[in-house]
DNA sequence: TAGATTGTTAATCGATTAACAATC
DNA sequence: TAGATTGTTAATCGATTAACAATC
């Protein structure tokens, strides 16, 4: 068992997605191969992958699947959930601190926050709170992640005051740069980024004309 | 100028952002350097990576941000946007398909399906059309660009159909892996991947106790 | 001129892929 | 046993960083 990469963590929650797939379906292992397949990897990856979380593997059978979930799961802190705040209850914002599916995946998103508490609040049955009450009230729900979905323009002033108020790192859906002291993560959810390689891929196929025929 | 890595590709719109917010401030050059400065990069990369769009860069001035940003636009194809469909108007989908800032990155969010459009009707002022219409309809818009909101287990189903109707890239939201034949692009926006960062940012954090100590 | 800044070529680093020994 | 599959060590590949020559 090594230290595992950041390229190598994004991964495993595809894996682990796939694995709760087949839960009820026999075999109950799986091989690192199959993973590889179901999700276009290569099988050399996958194995590698895994071997940085799991012990369980063994030659000939594979993975027992249940034992590979609850590896997974533990590893990715989905067992031990961190709780986060959320800063602008807008359209974006109010559908993501909705969003049922996030306790799965280890967060429990606690409180929302926006300059027009009263107006938000009338998007979501969670509790939205005027943003003035966020230092205090963040530090006193112990809100480890704050997930940032305000206006570029006021993104950076959200940011600091979430820092200020104690969190250790920040998902940021405003479409900007974010500073913050050394410690604290920021991590984009960076919809540019993605777009540019959309657009890029359909301008090439124009250019070039033909598909290139590789298998998926 | 040589060929742009897709990481290159995705940081040029950080720097195209970047650019423009300082349009208004004098001087009306700008430095790689002071670029990276500001967005907490290397300069070598940002030099490299500029390299790969621009021409217009002059030793010891810079570049003309005016220049340097109608290049990047250009380059990212801001200029000639691609027309694209959502499937899945649920709070999140219309959100989306509501947000004005898209056409600002090159994409023309079109059109929005749902299996029940005249619940998804009163979320949004634009149309929802009914999933049924899609072949049809996504064929004579020309769509290039899908893009899925709709619950894991019937996102497979809603990609088959786009790619059928003939879009070329995918802009996957829904926490599944997609299969598609050879020549589509599969761009996944996988908040389950970038939550894995953040938990294991937190976690590590507690586990070493200190912060380390490099500048951010 | 001298200094700042670009663009390119070379060196380093990290991640992916390949090869293979261990083993159920 | 033989074959499938794991986990690890070595080789390759690509991206980042460093060095430096060119130049406004």
């Amino acid at each position: 068992m090594q230290e595992t990469s950041s390229q190598t963590l994004k991964r495993l929650p595809l894996y682990l997605n796939y694995v709760k797939s087949t839960l009820n379906s026999p075999p109950d292992t799986i091989s690192a191969a199959s993973i590889a397949l179901a999700l276009g990897k290569s099988h050399i990856q996958v194995r590698k992958d895994l071997a940085t979380v799991s012990s369980s593997g063994r030659p000939k059978i594979g993975y027992v699947k249940t034992v590979l979930v609850a590896e997974l799961e533990r590893y990715l802190g989905y067992d031990s959930p961190s709780s986060a705040v959320l800063v602008g209850a807008g359209r974006l914002g109010c559908a993501l601190y909705e969003y049922q599916g996030f306790t799965d995946y280890g967060l429990n998103l606690v409180a929302a926050f926006d300059i027009d508490a009263e107006r938000a609040q009338k998007e979501t049955q969670k509790p939205v709170f005027p943003l003035k009450k966020l230092p205090d009230l963040c530090k006193r729900l112990g809100a480890q992640i704050g997930v940032i979905t305000v206006p570029a323009q006021h993104a950076q002033q959200a940011c600091d005051a979430l820092v200020q108020a104690g969190v250790r790192a920040i998902w940021n859906f405003a479409p900007t740069h974010l500073s913050v002291p050394p410690g604290i993560l920021v991590q984009n959810e960076d919809m540019a980024s993605s777009l540019a390689l959309l657009s890029k891929h359909i301008s090439k196929n124009i250019q070039g004309g033909q598909y290139d025929e590789q298998q998926a």
